[in-house]
DNA sequence: TCTCGTGTTTCTTG
DNA sequence: TCAAGAAACACGAG
């Protein structure tokens, strides 16, 4: 489920319970999502601190603590939730921070995700090094294109996906970004003209911008249960999920085929 | 019973 | 060494 835009609003939820003192870490320490952490370490430096700050980047969040970094990623099917203090774990939540008021909850039922621990102040190099987000201002058209150029034997689906250069697009999000700049998923990276790659570039900034201002809640009170609900009817998003749905431009049925290996959804006329 | 999947890593091939 | 595609991971939904 999770990318960009779902990511902060996942991450959102633990609000509540940044800076309010951890009593209890409950975790299945034999799941998958654990294969980098050492869960020993873990339990034992979270138990009685506090987390100081929530980040995002891309996919990744990243939770500052007093002693050390939690890191998170969702993969497939990731959530993060907030219960009451008395919650019990059910069986897919797979690591509950307990704090006096509050239960933050992890749970991921395909294990796909991933949690780490670093301890110490210092960011670790998996939080401190990664790629500029395409909202970032060292983002540059030039660096598009060198991206386009490299690898520009494979579909601009496949390269949109590709985390170590576009972090938090994932696959309805390249979906949207090629039906928005009206290109089809399956023209080659390298074959694209100088106009095109230049829409492109602005629409990746632009779908990037609106995800995380309209998921994430921004100017909201409170968060809505789903994150589905803040997006518009005319965005391809609504309408790409189910066979059948039709394009909110033509009005023409969609097209699902399996281009860079992922089920893509887009517009024929409409994506050339 | 069988296929599919909103993600990433690793393997294989060229 | 690099790029591209496929397989593997785990498990519920349809």
């Amino acid at each position: 489920m999770p990318e960009l835009g779902e990511v902060l609003f996942f991450a959102k939820r633990w609000d509540a319970g940044v800076r309010e003192r951890i009593q209890h870490v409950a975790l299945h320490p034999e799941k998958r999502i654990f294969r980098e952490c050492d869960t020993t370490e873990l339990q034992r430096a979270l138990t009685d601190s506090k987390l100081r700050e929530r980040l995002v980047h891309g996919k990744q969040m990243a939770f500052r603590a007093d002693n050390g970094w939690l890191g998170i990623h969702l993969g497939m099917t990731g959530k993060l939730r907030c219960e009451p203090r008395k919650y019990e774990p059910a069986k897919h939540d797979h690591m509950v921070l307990y704090t006096a008021r509050r239960a933050l909850v992890f749970e991921d039922f395909r294990l796909f995700g991933r949690v780490r621990f670093h301890p110490g102040q210092e960011p670790p190099e998996w939080w401190a090094k990664q790629p500029p987000m395409p909202t970032d201002a060292a983002f540059t058209r030039e660096r598009f294109s060198d991206i386009l150029q490299r690898r520009g034997k494979a579909p601009i689906k496949a390269v949109l996906l590709l985390q170590a250069y576009f972090p938090g697009i994932g696959n309805w999000m390249a979906d949207e970004v090629l039906w928005r700049a009206r290109i089809r998923p399956d023209r080659l990276a390298g074959e694209l003209s100088r106009r095109k790659e230049g829409e492109l570039y602005a629409k990746v900034r632009e779908v990037c911008a609106d995800a995380m201002r309209l998921m994430g809640g921004e100017g909201l009170d409170e968060l809505p249960g789903n994150h589905n609900d803040l997006v518009p009817e005319s965005w391809l998003f609504r309408h790409r999920w189910r066979e059948g749905g039709t394009c909110p431009e033509t009005g023409v049925q969609l097209r699902r085929e399996k281009i860079g290996g992922r089920t893509t959804c887009w517009s024929p006329k409409w994506q050339r």
